[in-house]
DNA sequence: ACCACTGGTTTGAACGATCAAACCGAGGCC
DNA sequence: GGCCTCGGTTTGATCGTTCAAACCAGTGGT
């Protein structure tokens, strides 16, 4: 008690800048100063104004920073409904991956729904003039993606996790290609997948994917024939069935080609939903099918079968990093690197029985 | 142009009370007045200032709202790791459900992660001091769940999905237990299933649960246990199996089942994952086997298993209603009715093949 | 005439942070 | 001495909203 201040009532609200300032004898801004250039601030000062910080356990207001600087260090997320399939959980575990790393830089992550893109649309522009969300992480991209352009017609940063797919339609300006994203190369994947089978004795796998127009499955083909290409295997051996994401489909085209001759002794496939179906039926013919899946997703651990892992915790910092960087340069041109396209890891399971 | 009043640059800055304000002629209060409390401002006025702010497209900013208000209009939620099994879809559709909900009510949901309780209660902490976060929703309750001891000191509103379940250490005081939640009657929902096995012919109805020590699955597996004694199932025709939530694990106990004298017709299960487990053992054994699975999960829809299915969109909506409640109360004693346990639903379905 | 009251509106202040400019003592230079 | 620079600090203004009080004309009671 030197000098006669006391220090002002602190047992209702918050501490705030004012009030630390107060306990260390120095002005608001010095406090903002040491918290936010302590360069700027002489030693001791610094000192006392860290100890007030501590002891009153001060935490400045989001609200308040954000009214200020226009910044509110938030990522908006459109939270899609993954209805059939287990492959699901790949979103969901990217989504998991993706709060983390947003937490380390010290950014939120709010979500919102929306029934179809134009109401994703609308939830970006009501999101970026109520509550200032600095950008945007994008799911699910597809051909004649209409979210894109219309980010980027008004500068908002954002970041997409899915390269852009070609558009059949309009041939795709070099500009609006050119936002930041993040995939994985689904192509290695399953080249990756095939190659180990031709290494373990399989003369020719097989490929069980989807029916054709998604870039995805195009893409995840497109790794089993260039795999079987080096391998030299002529066209006449290539089993290929296309079937849509459900268990149940891939079950009964998987029954067929193996009652058909020359059935294969292994398969490639695009989903582990896909997957499930090929062992389902697999087990039913009491067949011998080395299958391989992709996403692994906890069912394929559960039952032992091999797939193709996404480096998902991978993707989900770089779709950070891009987008805290376009949010740091303030839309003065993307950063340098902007497209990445990750390598996926083959997991290599024993199928029991 | 009556007046000489130009309105001012709205070119760069988005609409805000001020210039909504002076574009119809009135004083910021006023247009504040129009929207927020419409009966206190005249007629004539009040369609002038809707017109503005329809013209402006003005909408208001939260973060100024917030800092003046102390409130957020922001739900937060710890994200899991919802590690093996299949079942973490429950939550993945929760979780969009809940979002949605909120939407309805002009709530965010902002994400965080934790490694542990201790972890999440941090969480909590910070979003309470930085971004004051009106209430959280919690997940996965546990025996001696210490998270809701610290928000209920603190008088933070919250809701848990998940009833609290007793803890064995200390006896829970009465006020400790006191809190909001929602939850769906597991029992009735394995009672269901053993009851449709019972009028479809199966004598005795096995069920296939988790190791004792879980809430969550003892609860379960009275429902079972209720169903039979209704029926006078004498308990030496019962089998029960409990095994940790894993296919594989699941798949060896059944096999061993059905290899054993009296092997049962039919199982009821805790969990999608362990009934698939049970029908993959049955495949391989080419037995007739019955499996009823829990929480249907994308997996039992696309391979044509019965399931109970967990009415998730309600259960949001309600985790929703009380925690606004709770919120615009203030603390207040928390509203009347402040429990709901729901009933689940059992969806049938015809196993192919 | 005076006062109380009412519906509708305006004005002032505050929330808590940051930016920008002003300030101030200590040197250094001519 | 006068003038400029410089590190460190303070003061003033601002972001956009809401609360609280003031204001103001009109009405009716006494």
């Amino acid at each position: 008690m030197d000098t006669g201040d006391v220090p002002s009532e602190v047992l209702p609200g918050r501490a705030t800048l004012v009030s630390v300032a107060e306990a260390a004898g120095v002005s608001r801004q010095t406090v903002s100063n040491a918290l936010r250039a302590p360069g700027k601030v002489a030693p001791d000062t610094l000192e006392r104004v860290l100890a007030a910080v501590e002891e009153l356990g001060y935490r400045p207001s989001l609200a308040a920073r954000q009214l200020r600087t226009r910044r509110s260090r938030t990522l908006g997320l459109r939270l899609e409904h993954w209805g059939g399939g287990i492959s699901g959980s790949v979103l969901d575990r990217f989504l998991h991956a993706l709060v983390d790393e947003a937490q380390d830089r010290e950014h939120r992550v709010v979500l919102f729904t929306a029934d179809d893109d134009a109401g994703e649309v609308a939830g970006y522009d009501e999101l970026l003039t109520t509550a200032q969300v600095d950008g945007f992480v994008l799911t699910s991209t597809h051909a004649g993606d209409g979210r894109t352009a219309w980010l980027a017609g008004r500068g908002v940063p954002f970041a997409t996790f899915g390269r852009p797919w070609p558009d059949d339609d309009a041939p795709a300006g070099p500009a609006e290609a050119a936002h930041c994203w993040v995939d994985v190369d689904g192509a290695a994947g399953t080249r990756a997948a095939t190659e180990h089978l031709l290494a373990t004795g399989h003369r020719a796998p097989a490929f069980l994917g989807w029916p054709a127009g998604s870039g995805t499955g195009e893409d995840r083909r497109r790794g089993w024939a260039e795999a079987l290409d080096a391998a030299g295997v002529p066209a006449r051996e290539r089993r290929e069935l296309a079937v849509p994401e459900s268990t149940a489909a891939a079950a009964s085209a998987v029954a067929a080609a193996l009652e058909a001759p020359g059935a294969p002794s292994a398969v490639v496939c695009a989903s582990d939903t896909l997957a499930l179906g090929a062992r389902g039926a697999a087990a039913r013919h009491r067949a011998a099918l080395e299958v391989v899946g992709f996403d692994d997703t906890p069912v394929a651990a559960a039952i032992g079968m091999s797939s193709v892992a996404q480096p998902l915790a991978e993707a989900a910092h770089l779709v950070v990093d891009l987008l805290v960087a376009q949010v740091e340069t303030g839309g003065a041109g993307p950063p340098q690197t902007c497209q990445h396209l990750l390598a996926p890891r083959l997991v290599v399971r024993s199928s029991p029985a």
